[in-house]
DNA sequence: AAACCGGGCAACCGCAGAAGT
DNA sequence: CACTTCTGCGGTTGCCCGGTT
């Protein structure tokens, strides 16, 4: 950084610092003289690196340090000058703006940095980088979701038709992500910056099998938590409609997801059921869904609108404390969800975990995040592309797409699994679901799609988002966010009909500023005429770790 | 006031593809 | 066609700084 060369710069001889490291390249400078300084760049360095390119331009690094006298091998001039010489870099945070569109393109690209950096003019691929990992983190700790809600929405509706199956293209360890087809086209993001980065909202529901969804998304994500690919089965088909992504459409900001009443599996009823606008859905005049834009932990920022002006602000990319609820739930670690994290990235052995050889928990935070970026890049694949006016969205359409499939699957999940492992049997459960819900299709765990057709599979038709809670999960009493809500559920069956209950045990359970996020979620969600009925599922902010089967 | 800790960032490293010979 | 070099990318490391204890 400028201080730490600020430091060490002005008369001070690059050679100073060579260290015992000779170029990192081997091809460069040849003939074991030319020792090349390594650390921070001077700004002696700089000026040299800067009028060596003025005149001679960019490339050709490798001679660099032949013909200016820097010390330096090819490639870290090529670094410095790319991350910080070069002219037309925005340095200073990033604005809220832009990491939305980093969120966007993360849960298309995964981590294709310099990809994205391309969509992001001035920024760096390791400027981006460095954000989203430290965000990640933060998030992690937290145990919120990776992505905003908005993001899972608008991802969905951006990719029409123009995932094609193929890639393979990238190397590396992201390669399952494109390994299962989620290549993403420039076009895409061409659309997407035309609409100032923001994709478009198309709330309607495609006829995907919700097993579908589940194989891919459940375990893939880290922070979606039990992606509620909840596509009625029996809903009818909707041609080029697609739906909200998985259950962002009722996961508030902190990442908890919405779900209540499932009376019926008309898309009218359940948006009744959810009155779904406040959070997600600006509502008709708001084309674009913007609502986790920085808003802060004391609730002062609504969520009613895009916060365009905030985009503004230049506010320090990952020290917004009060903002990061609000922004997209991040926060201190609670240390329930800190145990949540020790879990998830060290599960138990079960027998689920053993079918599937390659399990997302062995790898830690990097391929949380390939899970769940693949596991939203999937579930846009789901969907085609149609609309971009969010206005046609219809609370139930969201409702019904989400909702219904988290409350199958959770029901599914807790429901079926009694696990010796304590709180980590949840993971289990949804493993074992999974892995039963696999053997039941009789598909394999991967499916390819093509362009929109997606592979359609069996039904579980028992399953009926109508029924009662009968079908609520058994939960697990070992989880305090389960026994919490188990307590709910014990004092308000009908789910929702006591909101401030579960705020409270919220507060209890993660500390004043996500439970003033929640209250401020489930404030402004009450106030509709119906009951979000998230409270239902605090649990859900457990990442999602089920969908052991679809690994690469 | 000092020690500790975590966040943020710049830089490095290794790998792989592209381009050149 | 094979080899070498260059370039780019993604992951990781190490340092500095600010906040907390």
């Amino acid at each position: 950084m400028s201080l730490m060369i600020n430091k060490i710069e002005d008369g001070e001889p690059p050679k100073d610092q060579t260290g015992p490291q000779l170029n990192d390249e081997g091809n460069e400078g040849n003939a074991g003289e030319a020792i090349l300084k390594k650390g921070p760049w001077t700004s002696a360095e700089d000026a040299i690196l800067m009028d060596y390119v003025k005149k001679h331009g960019e490339g050709n690094w490798n001679a660099v340090q032949k013909h200016s006298g820097l010390f330096r091998c090819g490639k870290s001039c090529r670094l410095r000058w790319a991350n910080h010489l070069r002219p037309n870099l925005k340095k200073g945070a990033f604005t809220p703006e832009e990491e939305r569109l980093i969120a966007e393109l993360h849960a298309k690209m995964g981590n294709k940095w310099a990809r994205m950096a391309a969509h992001l003019p001035g920024r760096t691929d390791n400027e981006i980088k460095n954000y989203w990992n430290t965000r990640i983190k933060r998030r992690q700790r937290a145990g919120l979701p990776l992505y905003p809600p908005e993001v899972s929405l608008e991802n969905q509706g951006s990719q029409h038709g123009q995932s094609t199956v193929t890639n393979n293209g990238d190397r590396g360890h992201c390669n399952y992500l494109q390994d299962t087809s989620y290549e993403i086209h420039d076009s895409v993001f061409d659309s997407l910056n035309a609409n100032q980065g923001l994709l478009p909202y198309v709330p309607e529901l495609p006829d995907i099998p919700a097993n579908s969804i589940l194989l891919k998304g459940l375990g893939s994500s880290q922070y979606c938590n039990f992606l509620p690919s909840t596509i009625p089965y029996h809903h009818k088909r909707l041609p080029e409609s697609p739906m909200p992504f998985l259950g962002s459409s009722v996961m508030n900001r902190n990442g908890f997801y919405f779900f209540d009443h499932i009376q019926d599996n008309t898309s009218d009823q359940i948006a009744q059921s959810f009155g779904y606008h406040s959070p997600l859905d600006p509502g008709p005049s708001s084309q674009n869904s913007l609502c986790y834009s920085h808003s802060l932990s004391n609730g002062t920022s609504s969520t009613s609108k895009p916060n365009f002006e905030a985009v503004k602000l230049e506010l320090p990319s990952l020290q917004y404390p009060e903002t990061d609820l609000g922004s997209w739930g991040t926060s201190p670690p609670p240390p329930l969800l800190e145990s949540v994290d020790v879990f998830i990235s060290t599960p138990p052995p079960t027998s689920a975990m053993e079918s599937d050889s390659s399990s997302p928990y062995n790898s830690g935070l990097l391929d949380a995040l390939l899970y769940q970026a693949k596991n939203l890049s999937s579930s846009k694949n789901h969907y085609s592309d149609k609309s971009s006016n969010s206005s046609t969205a219809t609370p139930g359409d969201r409702a019904d797409s989400s909702t219904l499939h988290m409350y199958e699957t959770e029901c599914e999940d807790y429901a079926d699994c009694v696990s010796p492992f304590g709180a980590t049997s949840i993971l289990n459960d949804c493993l074992a679901v999974n892995a039963k819900r696999n053997s039941l299709d009789e598909q394999p765990p991967r499916q390819t799609f093509s362009g929109d057709i997606v592979k359609s599979e069996p039904v579980y038709q028992d399953f009926n988002p109508t029924s009662d809670n009968q079908t609520m999960p058994i939960l697990n009493i070992t989880r305090p966010d389960v026994l919490l809500a188990s307590d709910w559920f014990e004092q308000d069956s009908g789910c929702g009909k006591n909101p401030n209950f579960m705020t409270d045990s919220i507060a209890t359970l993660l500390g004043d500023d996500l439970a003033t996020d929640y209250k401020y979620i489930t404030a402004e969600t009450s106030t509709s005429s119906q009951v979000w009925g998230l409270d239902c599922c605090t649990w859900n902010n457990m990442p999602a770790v089920c969908q052991m089967s679809d690994l690469p």
